[in-house]
DNA sequence: GCCCAGGTGGGTA
DNA sequence: TACCCACATGGG
């Protein structure tokens, strides 16, 4: 099946329809992988609550969230759900910033910018907790990495659409996209924004029928 | 009360 | 490899 063509159109008809999305809601690149962390498997109205707990404690910078006791992360972090988990999540991910920074890591993370996405992501997968999905969103919208990123949202719409086997990989569908799209960070960037945008608009499981979607012109 | 949400890792066969 | 399960809060 020739896939590019259709995701193609998938695209230019999200973006006409419903505009540039401007992601990812963060106002640092280090805060863009802390709510990645955050955002695994759970809905961003809980992770925007534990993000606004972090930054009223000042604690949106790799040195103080550092800092930060567990037992205190813990309870910042807890309307975001899974706390005990991610509370250690976070300090892996800080263990594995301090490791690659010299002398530290900043807010921009700086010392990761100029590196080679290919070379970072077995590293980040390497992390206790950070699995493909939240590596590539720490690649693509902190790195502006030309990275795909794939979730729960692009394979419910592509299945819908017909494309994909219901039960498909990671790997595999992030090959389906990557293969077909330009490398172009901006373009996975938007592309990945928008089928968020419409997954949570129009293609949950509670509402099968997508009706009113963007995309519902393109079924069949 | 039940289902769902922008996953991940550990255990078992 | 293939399942199965724990992890947890807040909204519909």
């Amino acid at each position: 099946m020739r896939t590019a063509p259709i995701l193609t159109e998938m695209y230019r008809t999200m973006l006409d329809r419903m505009g540039p999305s401007g992601w990812w809601p963060a106002k640092t690149p280090f805060e863009v992988a802390v709510g990645a962390v955050l955002t695994q498997n759970t809905n961003w109205n809980n992770v925007s609550r534990a993000l606004t707990n972090l930054r009223k404690n000042q604690a949106l910078h790799p040195a103080s969230l550092r800092a930060l006791p567990d037992a205190q992360l813990e309870e910042l972090i807890r309307p975001s759900g899974y706390y005990r988990m991610k509370a250690k999540r976070l300090k892996a991910l800080l263990d594995f910033l301090e490791a690659q920074c010299e002398p530290e890591p900043d807010e921009q993370l700086s010392g990761l910018q100029s590196r080679d996405w290919q070379e970072l992501r077995p590293l980040l997968l390497s992390v206790r907790g950070i699995g493909p999905e939240t590596a590539d969103s720490i690649l693509c919208y902190a790195l502006g990495s030309p990275v795909f990123v794939v979730d729960a949202y692009t394979a419910r719409i592509m299945h819908r659409h017909g494309l994909t086997p219901e039960e498909i990989s990671y790997d595999e569908l992030q090959a389906l996209f990557m293969d077909a799209l330009d490398p172009d960070a901006a373009l996975c960037n938007e592309f990945h924004a928008l089928l968020v945008r419409v997954g949570h608009g129009w293609c949950s499981k509670r509402e099968p029928r997508c009706s009113g979607c963007p995309l519902e012109s393109l079924l069949e």
